[in-house]
DNA sequence: TCAACTTATTAAAGGCTGTTTATAAACTCC
DNA sequence: GGAGTTTATAAACAGCCTTTAATAAGTTGA
């Protein structure tokens, strides 16, 4: 019944063209958009929005209802006229696999159009660590998500895959992943879509957190926003005016890679004083273990050597006061790097997640309190400062995002 | 004989409208740019360039042929079949007026689509640095060069002026620039528009140097492009998917302000050990003065108090050792300072302009050095790093470019 | 040189958008 | 309960680009 797969793939190539069809492909999409981010709308709203007349929405919405995509949803309030039926987003008319891939974990999950998991599970990583390995275990958990769930393939959109390392999202190829040693260049898309016979789109983590919360998070009403991943390391994703915004030809958003210390220490991308260098979970970790060394006592830590960032995060909860102290400078820190991008992107919105910055909650205050201070004040008093709000899902509903552009956003190119 | 204007003016509003209209707008201005850029073109290029059909180039091509903004330029070589007809831009079909705001000049040029200019005129910046007297002057400047130059006013497209401090470009205002004391909100725009009768556009003047080098210089190639302005400050421009990022709601671009000492001293912006307090034509000049009056004896500068930007860049050009070994390090610091602009936006280029690049050229070299050992050689080597091309003239060339977009880009919103 | 092939061009017919216009239905308000 | 307002549908319309057919103008190779 849902037809309007069909009614889109079938065009193909020639969708491209800047022809009709782009216009028809282009105000659909909107609809859906709108109706997505706003809830139900009537066709009324949807013309005053879209600046078409009401008999084109009208077409439209009818189209998108008769092809299962929409549906009909109550009344809204007269404003002395007749009620206008309301249209809402049928989110259960397709459904998108979204898979995070970690070093030492696989998630997959099954999820309708408004992130809804009809169905997850989560695979520990293969012990070898290869490529082949991941590929196999990914296969294995799409197939038993699809086999559990019943629903047929005809309405799976498609797979979002969030991997580790550089990616390239146009060739789909995961390069060089600092964690994965074993993987040099491994061309995911190529052999997921190989072995799962959908079409498959992969995204750098950081890049599709931030995707994540830009689509079903705390970025959704923002246009510009960066995302920053404070975990082990610092990574993060922007979107600019709406979209994920790749780089020439991709690995933008390294924003832990700019120098903040002009005689720091050497940083494993290659440069000097890095943020990451200097104010990543390892960075927090490192100098808790010269403390330690140096004598400083702490009942919350094994063997210095042994200190993990869940060490780290647990002593905060403890209350250990060395822990408290180096986790404020380290915020302190990296609210410094991030001046840097507020004032070169002057993003609406900066989105905060990561473990480090889940674990030790006062990170945003005190990196709003920073940016507050050294920003000048007209344009910092725009900028909000947030937690991510998806915590751990962020990278699987990103991945789910990812897919979901396909229907929800005009892709030219 | 120059319809263009009418053709495209007379939708008004409606053009905005997701319709057929905006259908022809965006083929008719992809037509424009694609000759603009790549020069002449014959109607099968540009429908195998555009994914049009032969036919539909054909009807855009010869509408556009009549309204004058085009014209057949010779043919094109044969490969096997008849030759094609090639069609060029006619720069003179229209014209832009160009200023360029700075504390003690004001350049105004009124240049044809392919910005030779036609003429040009620099008065002196008002004693009273008001900006009343500025208006008036730029109204002085804008007149006599249209009545100078005999061109109707049916055939200039607008005003495009480069401004310092920050702008909001959307309603034309300046807003407090450091440099202008007196100069609190201006709504430059909206005074202009008054005296002059043409349509205005300002935009801050680092933002126009990118701007004009992406449309007219250096960067005609690239599509995500950093500009980097050294002069007595360090300021900047981004380009995004070929179009000037602005941010929200606008003052991006401001590179010079992030940290790159965590130690250092604070900047007039609020932060501090930023770029520009670290590195910039004024710290160069703070720290000659300092070496000076440590006793390092130079015969190149006057005294301490008296140095300024040409001092230094003439003291260069003699050789004097403290100042290149000055430059050289102030170069390092900048290079360093750009990893961070590199590994977040990943442009395809950095374009190096202001006095202190253009004078001091080494600069590039150096910058070209350190981003290539600090930054992952595998997306380094995809950076073209390279010196302006439109020197003094970037300014006045990026507010042309600013006013062609009404006839090059399509504008929604 | 000339047929065969290729490429460029024009013109008319056609398809598919969203728009306009007319009409009706449903609601509010006094 | 009628005037005025808002929502909705349907048919005729206008304007884009596409399709198709016919023509024009080159190249190539025997």
């Amino acid at each position: 019944m849902i037809t309007y797969l069909t009614l889109f793939k079938k065009e193909g190539v020639r969708l491209i063209k800047g022809n009709q069809r782009l216009l028809k492909k282009m105000n659909r999409t909107q609809v859906l958009d709108l109706i997505r981010r706003e809830g139900p709308l009537s066709k009324a709203q949807l013309a005053e929005r879209m600046k078409l007349t009401f008999a084109g929405v009208s077409k439209i919405v009818n189209d998108l209802e008769s092809s299962g995509i929409l549906f009909l949803r109550g009344e809204g309030r007269s404003s002395g006229g007749r009620k206008p039926a309301l249209y809402a987003l049928n989110a259960t008319a397709f459904y998108v696999v979204a898979v995070d891939l970690s070093v030492d974990e696989i998630h997959v999950a099954l999820m309708d159009l408004s992130t809804v998991t009809v169905d997850e599970t989560c695979l520990a990583a293969p012990g070898d660590r290869t490529p082949r390995s991941y590929v196999e275990a990914v296969r294995l958990g799409v197939q038993t998500l699809l086999e559990r769930s019943g629903i047929p393939r005809k309405k799976i959109l498609g797979v979002g895959v969030s991997s580790p390392g550089p990616v390239n999202s146009v060739t789909g190829e995961v390069l060089y992943p600092p964690n994965l040693p074993l993987w040099n260049v491994v061309p995911l898309k190529e052999r997921l879509e190989q072995e799962l016979r959908m079409p498959v789109k992969v995204e750098k983590d950081a890049n599709l957190h931030a995707l994540g919360e830009k689509w079903f998070g705390a970025g959704r009403g923002a246009d510009n926003l960066v995302y920053v991943l404070v975990g082990e390391g610092i990574g993060g994703g922007i979107v600019i005016e709406g979209s994920l915004y790749r780089g020439t030809p991709f690995g933008a958003g390294e924003i832990g890679h700019g120098t903040v210390d002009l005689h720091g220490p050497r940083c494993n991308c290659g440069n000097y004083g890095c943020l990451e260098v200097m104010a990543s979970g390892l960075a927090v970790i490192r100098r808790i273990r010269e403390k330690i060394r140096a004598g400083h006592a702490s009942p919350h830590y094994p063997a210095p050597e042994k200190i993990q960032l869940s060490n780290v995060l647990k002593a905060f909860q403890c209350g250990d006061d060395l822990t408290i102290r180096e986790l404020e400078e380290t915020s302190r820190v990296i609210a410094a790097g991030l001046i840097g991008v507020v004032n070169s992107l002057r993003p609406d919105m900066l989105i905060l997640g990561g473990k480090l910055s889940r674990g030790f909650p006062l990170m945003t205050d005190i990196v709003k309190g920073v940016i507050r201070e050294r920003v000048v004040p007209a344009l910092s008093e725009q900028l909000q400062i947030v937690k991510g709000e998806l915590r751990d899902k962020s990278g699987l509903v990103g991945a789910a995002a990812l897919v979901m552009e396909e229907i929800f956003t005009l892709q030219l190119k």
